[in-house]
DNA sequence: GCCAACGTTGGC
DNA sequence: GCCAACGTTGGC
C-alpha cells in the first residue's frame, strides 16, 4: 500500500513512563545553613532536615524524587533572594536527627519505628551570578502565582517549571 | 526589633 | 471539635 507511512506508537504503560521532572523552592535562613555551605558540603550534597511542618513534610515524603531542580533561597537575609540552584539526590526518607535528643531541632514524638519527619538530599548546581531578591519576584507578573509570594511562610513549596526556567535565566544572566 | 500571618497545642 | 493562647516564620 503506497503512502502508509503511519508509525506505530509504542504502548507504553503509564506506570513506567518517565516521571516529568519536578520543580521546588527550599528555604533557608544564611545564618543557620547557607548555599555557599551546601557548596562547601563532601560532593556538595547535604541532608535537607529539620523541616518541622507537616505541608512540607508532606512534598519531602511523597513527592520530591531524585532529578527534581530546587530554587535555593536564602530567607531572613538583605536582601531575601534566591542564590542558586540545586538537584534532588536522594528520595525521601525519614529525618534521623528528629530523635536526637541533642539536634537542632529534636521531636520525641518521632522514632526509628515511627519516623514522623522526613528529608530529602540535595547537591548543590548553578550558582546564580545575580541573586533574584523577593522584592524583584514580585515586580514580575509571570511569578506572581508562586507560593513564594503568596504564602510566605513554608519553608519547601512547589514551583512550576516556567518560573524555576524564568527565574534560573535571570539569576545566570541569560537572559 | 516589630509584628502579621500562620501553625500547633491543649482546655473544655 | 472549637477556639484561645502560644510559638514560629520571615518580611520589613
Amino acid at each position: 500500500m503506497v503512502g502508509d507511512v503511519r508509525i506505530i506508537h509504542p504502548d507504553v504503560p503509564a506506570e513506567e513512563k518517565m516521571r516529568e521532572k519536578k520543580y521546588w523552592l527550599m528555604k533557608s535562613e544564611p545564618s543557620d545553613y547557607s548555599f555557599e555551605e551546601l557548596k562547601s558540603e563532601d560532593k556538595a550534597t547535604a541532608e535537607w532536615d529539620g523541616v518541622r511542618n507537616y505541608q512540607a513534610r508532606n512534598l519531602l515524603r511523597d513527592e520530591i524524587k531524585i532529578g527534581d531542580g530546587v530554587l535555593f533561597y536564602h530567607s531572613n537575609s538583605k536582601p531575601s533572594a534566591v542564590v542558586g540552584t540545586a538537584v534532588v539526590v536522594k528520595d525521601g526518607y525519614a529525618d534521623f536527627t528528629a530523635w536526637d535528643p541533642d539536634s537542632k531541632h529534636p521531636d520525641p514524638k518521632s522514632s526509628p519505628d515511627n519516623p514522623i519527619w522526613f528529608m530529602v538530599d540535595i547537591k548543590a548546581d548553578l550558582s546564580f551570578d545575580t541573586p533574584i531578591p523577593l522584592q524583584e519576584i514580585k515586580k514580575i507578573p509571570a511569578l506572581s502565582d508562586m507560593v513564594l509570594v503568596k504564602n510566605s511562610r513554608l519553608s519547601v513549596q512547589p514551583v512550576k517549571n516556567q518560573e524555576f526556567d524564568l527565574i534560573v535565566r535571570m539569576g545566570t544572566n541569560q537572559d
